[in-house]
DNA sequence: GCCAACGTTGGC
DNA sequence: GCCAACGTTGGC
């Protein structure tokens, strides 16, 4: 199983649309970036899980917990030519961008702001993409150690679920 | 609103 | 294939 980080603006789906939504599942659609698109395609599986970030607001931070329950398919709104995320250049027979479906499994509360993951950012989190400089990828990949340092920053987020055993289990580092 | 950083585009 | 211009992202 792999750990990711995917940033949306609260402004346009926020955590409290995931919490409302059927299910409290929806699907990752409008990712327009080749190398966020690769790692949907072709690395997220059904039981990764991954941190609901918000960015660009007034409290950027990760709002809660979501796992993937459906694994990639093409993204319906390249085809939707109403779509701000409409895609001319994509057609059904060889599809351009990819959606995955995730669950919210646990809200954060309160978020872990952006400045509180920048107090790890000389240990646990210094190689937290994230945290780098200029980066604007929307869908990062996190190890198991940045996962789990943090969780640790809310003890209320490991009460979640009954905790899996993740013994065994490596995470791969993708470079990006 | 500002600005740094990055990805994409398009002329050559 | 180079690279400057441009648009977008995202924190502040």
């Amino acid at each position: 199983m792999r750990y990711w980080l995917l940033k949306s603006e609260p402004d346009v789906f926020g955590i409290d649309n995931l919490a409302a939504a059927p299910q409290r599942t929806t699907g990752w659609e409008g990712v327009r970036n080749y190398q966020a698109r690769n790692m949907l395609r072709d690395d997220f599986r059904q039981g990764d899980r991954a941190f609901f970030y918000h960015s660009s607001c007034a409290v950027p931070g990760v709002a809660g917990v979501v796992e993937v329950v459906r694994e990639a398919y093409p993204d319906p709104t390249q085809f939707d030519a109403t779509s701000e995320y409409y895609d001319a250049g994509s057609t059904r027979a060889a599809p351009r961008w990819f959606s995955v479906d995730v669950q919210l499994e646990k809200r954060i509360e309160p978020v872990i702001t952006l400045p509180e993951l920048r107090e790890h950012a000389a240990g646990a989190l210094r190689e937290m993409l994230i945290l780098k400089r200029g980066n604007r990828l929307s869908v990062t990949p996190l190890t198991a150690a940045e996962w789990q340092c943090i969780v640790a920053l809310r003890p209320s987020i490991a009460s979640s679920r009954a905790t899996k055993s993740t013994a065994g289990s490596r995470t791969r580092s993708k470079k990006t």
